[in-house]
DNA sequence: CGGTTACCCTGGATGC
DNA sequence: TGCATCCAGGGTAACC
């Protein structure tokens, strides 16, 4: 579920309740989803470490430790998510962080497991594994970067943007809404993107993501949700995911739900008057 | 190298 | 009502 929006929700909602707390024990009640450390190294190397920062990488959250304790990445991938409020422990609990003076419980559930814990011992190992994994965050990455980028490959565009190698954060979701934001069919080819076309693609990257993180990300059926268990408004106010045959917002025409190439079965929204498929001028229109 | 596909999982919605 | 099928925000590995 959680893409860029979703994940900065819930790294501002975790950061008072983790900073500087000490962890009393971690208990990782799945320890399949432990990746590259043995369970025992992390679980009691973790006991007493205090939590310097709490962050996000692309759509990773990531725990800073202090005092040489290490770095404790969370992949919520699909139906990853954090508790820190509730009458009772929460389901589907797979890693919980036990904080004493005083007691208090920060839970990571998912329902599919699907999500992945990861540790470095020091920053240079974890920057190595980010490098290895993303390319510049999304909310950051520059125009000429993004033009450099899309110039390298012919794939189509949505799919390069949920490449992230090439840029981190955008997922499903975002794809379809910063797409139609710049009037971009999700199949044309990247490197044929013109400048100006790069330019609009760039400039509604960040305007679409920042409205999604006020609206504190998208919740739909019993996936996401805050750190408070509430749910995210952005599905109330956007564009196109989830509006197969309503308006088209610029044009009023209905939106088109389908599949692409190139995306397993994952659904892409658009407005084929909007977003066409050919350039307006194009001479090879077939 | 670039691109495609299977697969990892489970719960909720939909269809018969 | 009960059962089968489909679907989902992500990411990796294997393959052509």
């Amino acid at each position: 579920m959680p893409e860029l929006p979703e994940v900065e929700t819930m790294v501002r909602g975790l950061r008072p309740a983790l900073e500087g707390r000490r962890i009393a024990a971690l208990e990782l009640h799945d320890p399949t989803m432990l990746q590259g450390v043995a369970l025992d190294e992390f679980v009691t190397g973790r006991a007493g470490a205090v939590v310097a920062r709490v962050g996000r990488r692309g759509k990773w959250v990531v725990v800073e430790l202090a005092a040489d304790a290490g770095i404790i990445v969370i992949q919520p991938r699909m139906t990853g998510g954090f508790r820190l409020v509730e009458p009772d422990r929460p389901e589907h609990v797979r890693l919980t962080f036990r904080l004493a003076n005083p007691d208090a419980s920060v839970w990571y559930c998912d329902a599919r497991r699907l999500g992945r814990f990861l540790w470095f011992p020091g920053p240079e190992q974890a920057e190595a594994a980010f490098a290895r994994a993303q390319g510049p965050d999304a909310l950051e990455i520059g125009r000429d970067d993004l033009a450099a980028r899309l110039a390298r490959t012919r794939r189509a565009v949505k799919p390069t943007l949920l490449d992230q190698k090439v840029l981190a954060g955008i997922g499903n979701i975002y794809a379809d809404e910063i797409l139609f934001e710049s009037r971009l069919h999700p199949l044309r080819i990247s490197a044929e993107l013109t400048p100006a076309e790069v330019g609009r693609l760039h400039a509604a990257i960040r305007p679409v993501l920042r409205r999604a993180i006020e609206a504190e990300g998208a919740s739909f059926d019993a996936g996401y949700r805050t750190v408070l268990g509430l749910e995210g408004g952005f599905l109330a106010v956007n564009a196109m995911y989830g509006r197969a045959g309503l308006p088209c917002k610029n044009c009023g025409g209905p939106i088109v739900k389908t599949k692409i190439a190139g995306l397993i079965g994952r659904p892409t929204y658009l407005c084929p008057k909007c977003q066409p498929e050919n350039r307006a001028r194009g001479r090879d229109r077939r």
